[in-house]
DNA sequence: ATATAATATGACTATAAGGTCATATGACTA
DNA sequence: TAGTCATATGACCTTATAGTCATATTATAT
């Protein structure tokens, strides 16, 4: 947690040293990042630096909590009604969103795949908790209530399931960026043009499997 | 490449500073590892280490170069006579020669896993070149020869299966390890006992998916 | 024994990091 | 006006790093 001097700072001030730290996160990764360029960045003194944060893992953890409430505003109210949609359109909604969410918030996303990648477990664990269990868990809920409508099969193994799930929302994420990086602007319109087909294809899979199957 | 003076190294020597090498990569990333820890655990003069490496980066491409012979050496016979077996055999087979190599060369696969890490993309193109590219060809061939046998729907992109079967490929690996990992040493056989059923249940998710389907 | 070439060495340089601290500033209070 | 207190500052500290280089050592050839 920041001190109690940073939240005293006048908005302006505070907004150049989050800007800077956002910045630099979403460059860097928590090691290779540099309290240094931050504070150049940010037009402040390092000593004034330390006066507002304990340390760097201080001003880290308060970036990467930003970014988990800014997610959560993006899923929050789709959340709490999750029960309204079939299982798998369901996920085809998360995906989606979860594309919107990379499009409109590059930086946070960035910031989220460098902690993602962070070498250091334990680091991790500290600033995150079991955040990576809690997404398994998530997922297993939305499972269990697929199985429950009978959407989906009910012979699977959920726990294996929702982490299959888990590892699988980064690897679309990584497919579709990696498919759809272009030069200039382009707009949200053509952007779902060519992305939902390929959504459609992963949920297909996901759902079909890959195997021969004897169709009704 | 090493220099020359590398090469002609008395063995022991030679052996001790890739020792060392292979144990800093194996615990810290390309950034994190550190020449003066290596040095000191091969019990060699910092000055010497130059004389035989250009650097950093060239050590470590040559232990990254290592680490994929002995991948090779261990998939090599096995990738020549693909087109004997089903292709989800085939499959259950790279599997379980997986987990295998990362049971026994731990180190080894803790220096890939640090690898694919990397945050810097540039450096990791230009140490493994179009590697991760080659997974994915690799993965197509298998998939271009599963249909051909028929064993797969021919209606699949292949392109993006092939990517979401390398991706796969490492989300096994992660979940299979976080459910073993136990106290003291464990035989092989144990290992393959409980394994072994999860690899088939991914398989079938992977062949059936996941959502209902009418039993023949 | 002498000359030559190859290799070994560790003190040294330059650079950068995170973090500290005595001091300076400026605003509010009495 | 004088005193107090929160904040601002940048020089400085320690501890790393990758990489260099003049010098010492050793082996080989004459």
């Amino acid at each position: 947690m920041p001190k109690e001097t940073f939240f005293n700072l006048p908005e302006e001030k505070r907004r150049r040293i989050i800007d800077a730290a956002i910045n630099e996160f979403a460059n860097y990764s928590f090691y290779k990042s540099s309290i240094n360029r931050i504070v150049e960045r940010a037009q402040i003194a390092k000593g004034s630096f330390y006066q507002y944060f304990s340390g760097k893992k201080d001003l880290y953890k308060h970036i990467i909590d930003l970014v988990g409430e800014r997610k959560l505003d993006y899923f929050g109210d789709f959340i709490n009604n999750l029960d309204s949609l079939e299982f798998f359109q369901l996920l085809r909604e998360l995906y989606v969103r979860g594309i919107k969410f990379t499009k409109e918030n590059p930086k946070f996303q960035a910031i989220g795949e460098n902690f993602i990648k962070t070498e250091n477990e334990a680091l991790k664990r500290e600033i995150y908790g079991e955040a990576s269990k809690r997404s398994d868990d998530f997922f297993e809920k939305i499972l269990v209530m697929g199985r429950e409508k009978g959407d989906i099969n009910p012979n699977l193994d959920l726990k294996l399931t929702s982490f299959l799930l888990t590892k699988l929302n980064f690897a679309i994420s990584d497919y579709l960026f990696e498919n759809i990086d272009r030069e200039g602007e382009v707009s949200m319109e053509d952007i779902y043009d060519e992305l939902l087909p390929l959504v459609d294809k992963f949920i297909y899979i996901l759902e079909n499997g890959i195997g021969i199957r004897d169709k009704g």
